[in-house]
DNA sequence: GTCTATAGCATGATAGAC
DNA sequence: GTCTATCATGCTATAGAC
């Protein structure tokens, strides 16, 4: 097994552009990198993007399937399987919020690089780049959408949506800023292993999810 | 009163040059937003920004210390309030929290943009800009993280600093990312008018910061 | 204080030899 | 598939007229 964020002599030079692109793209930024320090990274010539993959934006765009593509289709699996397993009766809360991080800590462990990246897209972006980001995701959201309303009938759309909104915003904190956390905690608190960091946010994320509404009509 | 965000004919060039620059680094960030675009938009010449401010770099510093100041003074001076009004016994911890967040609703209503580039800037800074903005939130981290130990006495320091961090998270995402939560919700959620918004947050920030503590030993 | 002009450099992309 | 060489463009910063 080769390493997923380091290039490597073995890998073909189009993977090893990936490795390079997705690792530079997490530590400064997108636009902020160049072709040059990527196919110098990749120990490749300048020419070999443009052949690999004609653009910038098209490496860029490969970069994020490389790793989305799996990652969604894992969530929906797992969701699938929970709710095959649990007959009539709705997949409880911590199993779904479950389906949702486990594949995202084991992404995480693999390629920590990504990560940070997915953390950083939604500024990184243009408008093209984002759209095709958006879609990536439209299966599962809807997915996962329904099986949170099943989950907690009693509390209303409205307050459901703005949780779990705050609870994303968490979760992308928690992965792209841990030096933040360390400095805040003054060195108490560690984001490695990720496994509590995972407890925590889907214990943080279950009792924000269940609290009683905040407007009693549930749609001020 | 002129615009906060928009250059305006009357102002002098250098406060043009600010708006402009603000403005355009939270559209679409530090490093992608030329001096020549700045320029533009301020309706000033190309060499007024190396005029008045010598170069990006003390600009981009410029930027972030006219609205940071007033900020977190305006946090500092709510809390002492609290803290003076409550006597002995403890500040609670709404009142903790509405302190840190009702002047930073008040910014993010006369300066938009400013909010937004305060939640891009954990990926738009380098090194140097980075532990600039950490110098500037030192007081108000000291006396804030008083202030919740002593409102939530039982919950143990490493439990708290995990929930800010989360509660952080979820504010930064809920600032930067309002598209996100329309496009998830199908519309039905607005981020207009903020005040919603923020006493969503609170409610989500209080329910998270009180529950019981995940690990017993409180230290795991 | 504001302008034009330009130096000096890095960028994305391409042409064409091997 | 990989290389060198190069083009056109855009960048920050500066010099010097007004």
């Amino acid at each position: 097994m080769t390493s997923l964020t380091q290039p490597a002599r073995g890998q073909h030079t189009k993977e090893r552009l990936l490795d390079a692109a997705e690792t530079l793209f997490a530590e400064r930024g997108i636009k902020a990198t160049s072709l040059r320090q990527i196919t110098a990274r990749a120990s490749a010539n300048l020419a070999a993007v443009n052949y690999h993959f004609n653009s910038k934006e098209a490496l860029t765009q490969a970069v994020f399937t490389r790793r989305l593509d799996p990652l969604n289709g894992e969530r929906l699996r797992l969701l699938g399987a929970a709710e095959k397993a649990s007959g009539d009766s709705p997949v409880t809360l911590e199993t779904t919020l479950h389906a949702f991080l486990d594949p995202t800590v084991k992404l995480w462990t693999e390629a920590p690089a990504f990560m940070l990246l997915l953390g950083r897209l939604e500024f990184e972006a243009d408008e093209k780049l984002h759209g095709f980001y958006l879609t990536q995701f439209e299966e599962v959201l809807i997915r996962f959408k329904a099986a949170v309303t099943r989950a907690l009938p009693d509390v209303p759309m409205k307050d459901l949506f703005w949780r779990i909104h705050f609870l994303l915003g968490a979760m992308v904190h928690a992965v792209t800023c841990h030096a933040d956390l360390e400095w805040i905690s003054g060195g108490l608190c560690q984001t490695q292993p990720f496994q509590e960091m995972v407890d925590r946010l889907v214990a943080f994320g279950v009792t924000g999810l269940r609290a009683t509404p905040l407007y009693p009509e549930g749609n001020r």
